[in-house]
DNA sequence: TTCAGTGCAAAGCGTTTGCAGGGTG
DNA sequence: CACCCTGCAAACGCTTTGCACTGAA
C-alpha cells in the first residue's frame, strides 16, 4: 500500500518522500484523526515535520484517493484511510459518541438521489442526533 | 413571529433588544445566510451591530428553536428561520449547488436509527456527492 | 539539473472571550 | 437599580500562503 502511494504520485508526476510516507501511514494507523493529530503522531517518530506539511500532504492524499475526510466536529476535519470499509458516520452530539454504520444504512436515499442523477458520497456522510443513551436527559 | 422572540426570551429570563429582533429578521429574510452575511445585512439598515453580538445573538436564537444552522461548506455555517418547512440540503461539490429536499428522502434512514434509540437531527443534515450537470466532467 | 516539496513565519478566516459601558425589565 | 446585552479589541484555533532552501528523479 506504500507502493500505491508510490504508484500514484508517479502517474501524477509527484513525488515520494519521507513525509507523505509518514503521513499515509500516520492516517491508517490512527484511524479517524484530525491534522493536528497526524502532526503529534508522526512528530513522534521523525522530529520536525510542519503543520503546513501535513495539511498540504493531506489534500495531496486525497486527491490520489487513499485517504477521505468528514466533519464529526464543528471543529478540524477527521481522516480515514481508504482502506477501512466504506462506513456512514452518526453522531451524537450530546456525548459526542461516533457510532460507524453500514452503508446499506443510506442505500435508499442513494437510490433515492441516483435517480435524479445525483452520486452521493457515502463516505463523507454525517449523521447528528441523540443517542439513545443521552436521550433521557 | 417577534411576538414569538419576545415571548421565549421572556420565558428564559433573557431581554428583548432591538439587535435580536434585526438579527432573527434576517436569517428569515436571508433564508441561508452565514453569520457574515446577517452582519453585512443588519449592518446595512442600522450601523454599528457587532460581529460578536451576531454570534452570540445566533446562538442564542438557536437555543430559543428559532433558527437551525447547516454546514453547506468547509467554511462558514449556514443559518435558516425554522419557519421555513423542515428540509435536508444536498450539495455538489463541484458546482457548489443546493439543492433542498424533503424530509421523505431519509425517512428510512430515520426509522432504521430510530430502531436503535437514535434521534437524527433532519434539519441538520448536509449530503455531499455530485449533481447530474457535473457528473459528465 | 530541474522543479516539486519542505520548513518557517506570517497572514488569513471564522469565531470566542474579557471587560467596561449602556439599556432592558 | 440589577444585571443582561452590547461594542470593542484582543486572542483564539485551524488553515493557507510566500518565500528561500532542500532533495527526489
Amino acid at each position: 500500500m506504500s507502493d500505491d502511494l508510490a504508484a500514484r504520485l508517479r502517474e501524477q508526476g509527484l513525488r515520494l518522500t519521507p513525509q507523505r510516507e509518514l503521513i499515509l501511514r500516520a492516517v491508517d494507523e490512527l484511524r479517524h484523526a484530525t491534522p493536528d493529530e497526524v502532526l503529534v503522531h508522526v512528530r513522534g517518530q521523525v522530529s520536525s515535520v510542519n503543520a503546513s506539511t501535513v495539511y498540504r500532504t493531506l489534500e495531496v492524499l486525497e486527491e490520489l484517493g487513499l485517504v477521505r475526510h468528514t466533519h464529526l466536529s464543528d471543529r478540524a476535519p477527521t481522516y480515514h484511510s481508504v482502506h477501512e470499509h466504506e462506513h456512514v458516520h452518526v453522531v451524537c452530539r450530546t456525548c459526542h459518541t461516533v457510532l460507524s454504520y453500514d452503508p446499506d444504512l443510506v442505500a435508499p436515499v442513494v437510490a433515492a438521489l441516483a435517480e435524479d442523477g445525483f452520486t452521493m458520497d457515502v463516505g463523507h456522510l454525517a449523521i447528528f442526533g441523540t443517542c439513545a443513551d443521552c436521550a433521557g436527559s
